[in-house]
DNA sequence: GGTACTATCACATAATGATGTTAGAACTTC
DNA sequence: GAAGTTCTAACATCATTATGTGATAGTACC
């Protein structure tokens, strides 16, 4: 059972928003909200929301403070943030704060109560255009230091190091011998300039590779 | 109009999907190879497909490795990795190797269909379990401390290996002799159910701790 | 006062890792 | 066809790490 708050500074939109839920089975909206302060305020003496939606843009407090604020007083409760902003920096923002899902404000009722559905079952909703930006970001940051040029081979190696192969394991891996491996080993250490297994896979996991 | 590739080792379903995705109005799928080497085979005559659905675990070179290549040549090309893997690591490997979209394999033909509308229009299709991936994942890189069993100081030890650093140098740094920095090793091995630096040190930073 | 957990130090041995040197076969490049 | 790169392999040597066993001492909890 879902019961949802709603922080939500326009008083139409939060006063259908909350209508709307409360008719849904399986699915109820004891409160709504203007702003972070009320909420919290309402929190402190009926706990029983375990599911938010908020805006970002909020009078008083912002939607991404008031996130952390309730995320640290509250761990069980899951927030989506319901916002205009495309703006990555926000969406990172809200995202490292402690989001759990991140929807555009033009969602539909609809699909708002499918967002809650789904956050229920243990998945993270979010726009798709959201999504895009967020996978972008993770192409950025891997493409970003991606210099060194490890052959095939090197690489086959460095996986076996980051598994927590020792040389031998490796070397039965790959089906070469241990000297094999050794020889990989300290070209990689060229390559990478370093000079131990140890370095290799923290760079490897960092994606500096 | 999405011309869409498949490179998908099971034969059956490689036919069911392209048969299906070819019935599909403006959409049409004019490959399916069961490895990467054949699609980049095709690909070297035919570059037409502008969207791929690829799996992992493939014949051959893997579906990470191949992206890269086919990223590197095709680079207008969107590609859906489409696997059974759960596991945080390979998802993030796809998605900074260039995977624009990223859909646990359970799901079903009329959804893949959805996802290719999807990112023709911009968007990212992800399946909700690995949006929570990737949400937690930004979760961690905010929040700096972990619920991890280990004890302050043996994280500090665990700092000092992942820094790359002999035992020598870790007792150095925290004023302790090496004997009790072994001693601390034998700890964290326990609790972490490994034996060896290796994996100490992936575990970390993995943020497995 | 006992039990549990943590932190510290010591000695010993076997396994693994780091580094140097050398070198053949396969392949690419100029 | 010479030059360079990659992958392969061996031998040697020293350093580091993994693992076992044993011990002392403080803190915390009940």
């Amino acid at each position: 059972m879902a019961q949802v708050g709603i922080i939500e500074d326009n008083k139409k939109i939060r006063q259908l928003m909350q209508r709307y839920l409360n008719m849904q089975k399986d699915m109820s909206c004891p409160v709504a909200t203007e702003c972070v302060e009320d909420m919290l305020d309402y929190l402190s003496t009926y706990p029983n929301p375990n599911v938010l939606l908020m805006d970002i843009q909020l009078p008083g407090m912002s939607g991404i403070e008031g996130m952390k604020i309730i995320q640290q007083k509250y761990p069980d409760i899951e927030i989506i943030m319901l916002t205009v902003y495309h703006d990555s920096h926000k969406i990172f923002e809200s995202l490292k704060a402690g989001a759990s899902g991140y929807l555009l404000k033009h969602t539909s009722l609809p699909e708002i109560k499918d967002a809650i559905e789904l956050l229920m079952q243990g998945g993270a909703p979010m726009s798709p255009q959201i999504a895009r930006k967020v996978i972008t970001h993770f192409n950025y940051r891997g493409q970003k230091k991606q210099k060194s040029n490890l052959t095939n081979r090197e690489q086959d190696i460095v996986n076996g190091l980051v598994d927590g192969l020792s040389y031998k394991l490796i070397a039965d891996r790959l089906n070469i011998s241990i000297d094999t491996v050794r020889a990989h080993i300290r070209n990689i250490y060229k390559k990478l300039h370093v000079n131990s297994k140890a370095e290799v896979i923290a760079k490897s996991l960092r994606g500096e590779l």
